[in-house]
DNA sequence: CGCCTACTTGACTTACTTCAAAAACAGTGG
DNA sequence: CCACTGTTTTTGAAGTAAGTCAAGTAGGCG
């Protein structure tokens, strides 16, 4: 069961040197590990919660309740990421968070996390240094969704989604499990299904990935990052790990 | 010269009780106040800066450059606002900020503020607090963005810009200065200077508000908070303070 | 096999962009 | 004080990308 605190420590490891106190203090926590079946909520807007989320396998959405009834997901998070990090210090959930495929997920109780913080303030800074990095994917998502062709955008998400996965060595080959339907693409990238379609149509026509069967499969990755308008300067990793496609 | 002082106690005890030694700690802080012209910029994408900023007086942007040479505007900072806190804890700006009138903006050491953190946890919660209601703001802004209709997204950004003012206690009656131009305000919205000017006169005609010689006026604030699916559970305020109008 | 959901495709409509030009405004210098 | 320049705002007309609507196909599961 040591899953949960070995994929947090290396993905907080991808930007912060931690010590072997912190290593030592992050071996400490206690995690309460839960599965989730493909679309079932696991925190939802409104709530008020005592524990902190980390991913520990699968993928996991956050997400706005629109006033219509729809969604509007805001990011996504793969192993290693604490997708609620954000409700640390924040009474009342603006958003909600739902597994997308199947996922299992570590909860650990915010009183516990404070104490670390409290002990080890290096851990408590690579917490926040996370945060922050959460943050800047939020700013791209804004200028994805507001500044880019519908076609950049959808190429950029998944260069976005391969890159992170690839630095969480979660992609075999050239491939890497997104199960997202295209409806959900579409709460995604702010369009119409049959656009999501026409568009994800073109990404194939072009050569420069495919997406099968909850499969994100990457053929060309210089091509895609052209298409996709993408620059990673912005996940802020430590050690910068292009694929090699 | 203690007016950078008080504005950044006022804004982090909207969300957080401060205690004296926290405030002690934070009137021993050296800021070095800068006064900047409209549309200056003082931080640039790409900087690794070495001070954090706090908003003074005036108003501040923080901004994407395009591939194309255009802006997507991310975000809007007041009084007491700390825009750059973002950059803490990463290494590269992966953004900018600009003044958008004249502003006067104050700057603190990186290593003053971590001492003053290390001293007084409660004053790094709250700073970290700050930089979580960021991203809340940004999370609001991908959806704005991507799930809005025009007139419900520009309605949307003069109501949080405006319910902001308000709990800063730089609105004057129902007036604020908001000194943005239509290409900034499509910019910032993802839509055609043309679109802008139009959806603006919709609004302006709607009677809810007006926005004239830079300054927002609103005239009757539930009908634009109705236009503009406004609801500021997002903005995690201690004391939620309805304008009154 | 039949049901349900997800994906695909086509035809139509429209909201927004683009392009272009005029009007209003601000700043500068004679 | 008023012409001159440049910028911002306003308005119009035309083109188009994306949304909507609708129907059909494919895949997964009891």
């Amino acid at each position: 069961m040591d899953k949960a605190h070995d994929v947090l420590i290396r993905n907080l490891s991808e930007h912060t040197a931690l010590e072997p106190e912190d290593l030592a203090e992050i071996r400490g926590l206690t995690f309460t590990l839960r599965d989730f079946e493909p679309n079932e909520d696991f925190i939802r807007q409104g709530d008020e919660p005592e524990h902190s989320a980390l991913v520990v396998s699968g993928m996991v959405a956050r997400y706005h309740l629109l006033g219509t009834g729809g969604r509007q997901y805001l990011s996504f998070h793969l192993t290693g990421d604490l997708p609620d990090s954000q409700a640390l210090f924040i009474d009342q959930m603006d958003h909600g968070l739902s597994a997308l495929g199947p996922a299992t997920v570590a909860f650990i109780p915010h009183r516990e996390l404070f104490r670390a913080f409290r002990r080890r303030p290096t851990f408590a800074h690579s917490v926040w240094r996370e945060t922050l990095r959460d943050a800047a994917i939020f700013r791209e998502a804004i200028t994805n969704n507001s500044a880019r062709p519908m076609q950049a955008r959808m190429a950029h998400l998944f260069c976005e989604l391969f890159y992170r996965a690839r630095t969480s060595q979660l992609v075999r080959g050239n491939r890497f499990r997104v199960p997202i339907s295209l409806a959900q693409l579409g709460e995604t990238l702010g369009m119409a299904i049959a656009t999501v379609n026409r568009t994800l149509a073109d990404l194939r026509r072009s050569g420069a990935m495919d997406l099968r069967d909850g499969e994100l499969i990457v053929l060309k990755w210089r091509e895609l990052q052209r298409l996709g308008d993408f620059n990673p300067v912005y996940l802020h990793l430590k050690r910068q790990s292009p694929p090699q496609a």
